[in-house]
RNA sequence: GGGCCGGUAGAUCAGCGGUAGAUCGCCUGCUUUGCAAGCAGGAGGCCUCGGGUUCAAAUCCCGACCGGUCCA
């Protein structure tokens, strides 16, 4: 079994002699590294080294995070082709929530192979975001939430090289020498396998005085059991494709050339300074953070609640907002809308961070100014952002934290107006269900007076409260051979008829050659229809797509080498294009009425109605829906053209961005593009209409809100639609004839109607009330046996008779009930077994359990008995 | 996607198996009158919906729906 690094061969590299790199082991962790410094004894890497920039800066001179992403474009940017940065929010694909590292732009499409890489090699600056370390942000003065990857890869294929370790080596070194002018001793390489994704390779780590600048990575092994080389546990094999993946922490270089205090003094020096000068506090100075930064946070540090040093607290808030609010730059240019899963969850803990350290430190200012501060800073990668949009989200958050508050609050007085206290269950309950800070229920219950006790691993608590129950997903695949099926549904959506041969044949499953029936994807169902076969129809019951070959499932199966002549369900057919195209049009007509937030979140095409979901942070209104349909058709009635075509994956992505993928992320090397001429351009594997006036009309059914910040519209489009319409007008007329409302208003109608019914309940509670209590007004006393008993008797009504008892029972005296209605005797009594002694005295065919309430039937005769007895 | 909390008068909530309540707001009258207010009276409820248990459910159980919140 090899092991990564194998051996000293890994990095065994020309430009090392070439510059008299020596390749040493640390003496305190014991791992390898390249330096041309020979007095040095350790890696570089804390804890084995500290960090010795803070007030003792490298390089030529200062340099803020504009400058140093130009002067690393720059000097990639003659042998090297430059690439946008990529949303933060990863488009194109669905495994993850946030771009994390440079390299996610390229998965899977690029580093499995299918798709060739935008530039090659490349260059470019990503924006990442990491949320792992959240509750650092502050505290060590080190940990970011967004960062900037800037990256040089190259991707090497067999019989294309580009380059590979010596130059990756040479190219890093010399930027940090040239670029940025720092003392190549100052630089130490250390070795260190990497794996994540799948993937895995030797790597290098780049040091300079005990930061860690840089990562180039070695990617030539990919995730496989039987591989014969192992990192971590996992066993990975050599993949053709050879990947130079670096990393390089923009806002570290920055950071390491100017030698702040904390890496937030060094990237947003003049948004803390706003920060500050807009709070109503003092603050510590920057560099007492310093010794905090070097030596790292001791325990107390990172306790909150530890109010030891109120200026320190102050300052880690006015970081806290700087860092989040350059976070939510990067989510608000890319719409993500707050909510309470996924993407938008997380854009919602940063807000509620920033409100609440903003409630600390006094905050006056207003957020989006510190935010165009940030724009201003990051005028390399942010070209225009959604001032509306982000001011909308902003103060419609805020609100809700507001409001939260006030009613966390007010939960509060009254949990302690009735327990008195606190406990540790209820600040868990608190948080949990009512999203309240611990903190800030202390802080509520100081100010009456009550002191409580946060527990100091509270945050673990609440893990345990969440335990999860991991649920065992079905690992059913079957295996079919690689046969390509030709779809003739894409050479010509009005193919209906079609002979096919089969290639496969399993039970009642088929692959045949080519094709006309649409297998289920892109949300839209398959066709149904059948096949022809010696003479008989033969049902198609479902069909599938299975990577290149198109599988049918039959009622009856067919032999292999068949020849088949194929009819689909064209009705059906017409009516789910009808639904896709309209799908389309929807989107495209609510993206320009309601703006660039709407996305497509999912969508599901039917024949008789279909649903689109769409993220946007409201409900919509009866006018919006309205507005939408009439827009509809409106580009219905101009009968624009739908066109489908194949497009290279990079030009189409190039050309549309990442919008192609609403619809979702195809693994394949090309792209299809479905446009809506000048309405809607999106990647769809669907079939389609030519022009939108096939649709005919457009009506939506519903419109609901399915989780915050998530819209679902259905409609029905077309023939359905007029199904749709049909049915609620005749709907309408059975009702006029149902309520006699023969009056235009319909409406009107009912509510007076509805009206009227509340009044006639009114009078029969009323009419009961009377009853009941002129019953009890009648009650004659009589003694039975030592007890006296109010006895009374007659015809009463079932009603009348519920509510008769629940009277007496609030009046807690002894009665007796003869009610004729029912041959039944109920007695109700202060002392359960007075009750039973009562009824034991005289035959009856019921059991009875001692009890204030007895209920028992009797037949004709033990009822007359009864009342001569009690009478 | 999962966990937890909640849904009662216009608003905020109490009640948690036996006639649906409080505070604020609203209406009428009175007192005082610059305003605020005070006093007396009154209107306003399919107790989210659907099943079940029970003589009896706002209340207990199950299920939907809606809202909130935490976690991934």
């Amino acid at each position: 079994m090899l092991q990564i690094p194998s051996d000293e061969g890994d990095f065994n590299l020309q430009f090392f002699k070439d510059e008299s790199f020596e390749r040493r082991k640390c003496i305190k962790c014991g791992s390898y590294y390249w330096s041309q410094d020979r007095e040095r004894k350790t890696c570089g890497d804390p804890p084995c080294d500290v960090y010795s920039f803070i007030g003792n800066a490298a390089g030529t001179k200062p340099m803020n995070v504009n400058m140093v992403r130009e002067s690393f474009l720059g000097f990639f940017s003659d042998t090297h082709k430059i690439i946008k940065p990529y949303p933060i929010v990863p488009r194109w694909r669905e495994d993850v929530l946030l771009v994390n590292a440079s390299i996610y732009d390229f998965q899977p499409h690029v580093t499995s192979g299918l798709v060739k890489p935008p530039g090659n090699p490349l260059v470019m600056s990503q924006p990442c975001i990491r949320m792992d370390d959240v509750d650092s942000v502050g505290f060590t003065g080190r940990h970011l939430t967004s960062f900037e990857m800037l990256c040089h890869d190259s991707f090497n294929y067999p019989g294309n090289h580009v380059y590979w370790k010596n130059e990756t080596v040479s190219y890093c070194y010399n930027f940090f020498t040239r670029a940025i002018g720092i003392d190549g001793k100052q630089i130490s390489f250390k070795e260190k396998p990497w794996s994540g994704g799948g993937n895995a390779g030797a790597a290098l780590e780049v040091f300079v005085k005990g930061l860690e600048l840089a990562t180039l990575v070695f990617m030539d092994l990919k995730s496989d059991p039987e591989g014969q080389f192992e990192i971590d546990g996992e066993k990975y094999s050599k993949m053709p494709l050879e990947v130079v993946d670096t990393g390089y922490g923009l806002e570290r270089i920055a950071w390491v050339t100017m030698g702040s205090s904390t890496v937030y003094d060094a990237v947003f020096p003049e948004v803390i300074k706003f920060v500050k000068d807009h709070s109503g506090v003092n603050f510590a100075d920057s560099d007492e953070m310093a010794k905090v930064t070097i030596n790292g946070v001791s325990e107390s540090y990172l306790s909150q609640s530890s109010d030891s040093d109120e200026l320190i607290r102050y300052l880690r808030n006015a970081y806290i907002i700087s860092d989040h609010s350059r976070s939510l730059v990067h989510l608000l240019k890319d719409y993500v809308i707050p909510s309470n899963v996924k993407v938008g969850y997380l854009e919602r803990m940063l807000l509620r961070r920033i409100f609440r350290a903003a409630d600390i430190i006094n905050f006056t200012g207003n957020i989006l100014d510190i935010m165009k501060m940030h724009i201003q800073a990051l005028s390399g990668i942010i070209e225009d952002f959604p001032y509306k949009f982000a001011e909308e989200i902003i103060t419609g958050e805020r609100e809700k934290f507001q409001k939260n508050i006030v009613e966390g609050k007010a939960e509060v007085l009254r949990l302690l107006k009735r327990k008195k206290s606190i406990g540790n269950e209820d600040l868990q309950l608190l948080y949990d269900s009512s999203g309240m800070p611990p903190d800030l229920v202390r802080e509520i219950a100081n100010s009456e007076h009550v002191v409580i006790e946060i527990p100091k691993d509270f945050h673990s608590l609440i893990a345990a409260r969440h335990k999860i129950v991991q649920k065992t997903g079905d690992n059913n695949i079957e295996i079919y051979p690689e046969i390509k099926t030709r779809p003739l549904y894409y050479d010509d959506t009005h193919i209906y008829d079609f002979n096919a041969l089969v290639l496969f044949s399993n039970k009642n499953k088929i692959i045949p050659n080519q094709t006309a029936f649409y297998p289920t994807g892109g949300g839209q169902p398959n066709d149904l229809g059948y096949f022809v076969y010696k003479g008989k129809n033969v049902q198609v019951t479902n069909v599938e797509k299975k990577v290149e070959s198109i599988v049918h499932t039959l009622e009856t199966p067919i032999e292999k080498g068949s020849r088949i002549i194929g009819h689909i369900d064209v009705e059906r057919r017409r009516r789910l294009m009808v639904h896709h195209s309209s799908t389309h049009l929807i989107l495209g007509v609510m993206r320009s009425y309601l703006g660039e937030q709407v996305w497509q979140a999912g969508a599901q095409k039917g024949v008789e109605s279909s649903r689109i979901d769409i993220s946007y942070n409201r409900k919509l209104t009866e006018e919006d829906v309205r507005e939408i349909e009439r827009r509809c058709l409106l580009a219905i009635m101009e009968n624009r053209k739908i066109k489908a075509s194949f497009m290279d994956w990079n030009k189409a992505t190039e050309k549309y961005g990442f919008r192609l993928f609403e619809g979702g992320v195809p693994l394949s090397s090309k792209l299809r593009v479905v446009e809506i001429e000048g309405v809607d351009i999106e990647g769809c594997g669907g079939t389609h209409l030519s022009n939108t006036g096939e649709i005919g009309i457009i009506k939506i059914i519903s419109a609901e809100s399915i989780q915050e910040g998530i819209q679902r519209i259905i409609f029905c489009a077309g023939k359905s639609a007029l199904d749709y319409i049909q049915a609620n007008y005749s709907q309408l007329n059975q009702i006029r004839k149902d309520t006699r409302i023969t009056s235009e208003d319909v409406s009107n109608g009912v509510q007076k109607l509805t009206q009227e019914n509340v009044d006639l309940r009114k009078r029969l509670e009323l009419y009961i009330k009377t009853q009941a209590e002129s019953l009890y007004a009648s009650s004659q006393e009589t003694t039975i046996g030592q007890h006296r008993w109010n006895l009374i008797h007659g015809n009463i009504d079932q009603d009348v008779y519920q509510f008769l008892i629940k009277y007496i029972m609030s009046k807690n005296t002894n009665f007796i009930i003869l009610n004729e209605e029912d041959l039944t005797i109920s007695v109700i009594c202060r002392e359960p077994s007075i009750s039973k002694e009562l009824l034991d005295s005289i035959p009856h065919n019921s059991i009875v359990k001692p009890s204030r309430f007895i209920k028992i039937e009797l037949s004709r005769d033990q009822f007359s008995e009864y009342l001569k007895i009690l009478k």
